[in-house]
DNA sequence: GCGACAG
DNA sequence: ATCTTGTCGC
């Protein structure tokens, strides 16, 4: 528990918060995991969905086993294994991913957005529901954001993906800037609060947990 | 010491 | 995260 620490603060610096030059990205991936409780069982899902049409092209899902408590702060090493299994299985390499968590809007700066796309090498943004630094509430509408910081250092946004709804956090994981991070989110969700990416990984998490 | 604390 | 009934709204 000490030793994750300790490995966030060494993969931190490794951290790149820009886009890649002429990135164009034409799919983007989900990455989710479901529980269940009694048990500790679990299940990792991976969608790969068109950019365009928000409609699945490739689909993973693995069974496993939580091994690691949930401790906020390092949160990731309770997800990242079966995750990177869920990974291994696609039969295709996602340009972009969106992560269930944070990424760089961390206390260490090291959320698991980044921790999956510094393992990776693929592009990652964090999309949390919940913020671990301080924000002042963005405007009403979708669109709207507000910069969240910590330390006097803006680490992410505030993102109002519809209207009159409560914001979800967006921040760079890796390999991508905050801007074109948020973008990316809010093509996400033309419909509902949080991005279609996470919405469909969940799903199918869950039906597999359900199923066994 | 007490409350906060991604999922 | 997961456990649950009802309720409001499109």
């Amino acid at each position: 528990m000490d030793e994750a620490v300790r490995m966030q603060d060494l993969l931190r610096p490794l951290v790149d918060a820009r886009t890649p030059a002429g990135f164009a990205p034409r799919t983007v991936a989900g990455l989710d995991v479901a529980y269940a409780v009694p048990s500790g069982r679990l299940a990792a899902a991976a969608v790969v969905l068109d950019i365009d049409t928000l409609r699945p092209v490739d689909t993973a899902v693995v069974l496993g086993e939580a091994r690691f408590p949930y401790v906020s702060g390092v949160f990731a090493f309770r997800e990242l294994p079966a995750l990177l299994d869920a990974l291994e299985r696609l039969a295709t390499t996602p340009d972009v991913m969106i992560c269930d968590g944070q990424g760089v809007a961390h206390p260490r700066r090291f959320g698991l957005a980044c921790h999956i796309g510094l393992l990776t090498g693929i592009p990652t943004v964090g999309v949390a529901k919940q913020a671990m630094v301080g924000y002042r509430p963005p405007g009403p509408r979708r669109g709207d954001w507000s910069p969240l910081v910590d330390d006097g250092e803006v680490v992410g946004r505030a993102l109002r993906t519809q209207d009159g709804v409560k914001p979800v956090f967006v921040s760079v994981g890796h390999r991508i800037d905050l801007g074109a991070a948020s973008d990316l989110v809010l093509r996400l969700c033309p419909r509902f609060r949080l991005p279609e990416t996470t919405r469909q990984a969940d799903y199918v998490a869950r039906r597999l947990l359900g199923a066994e």
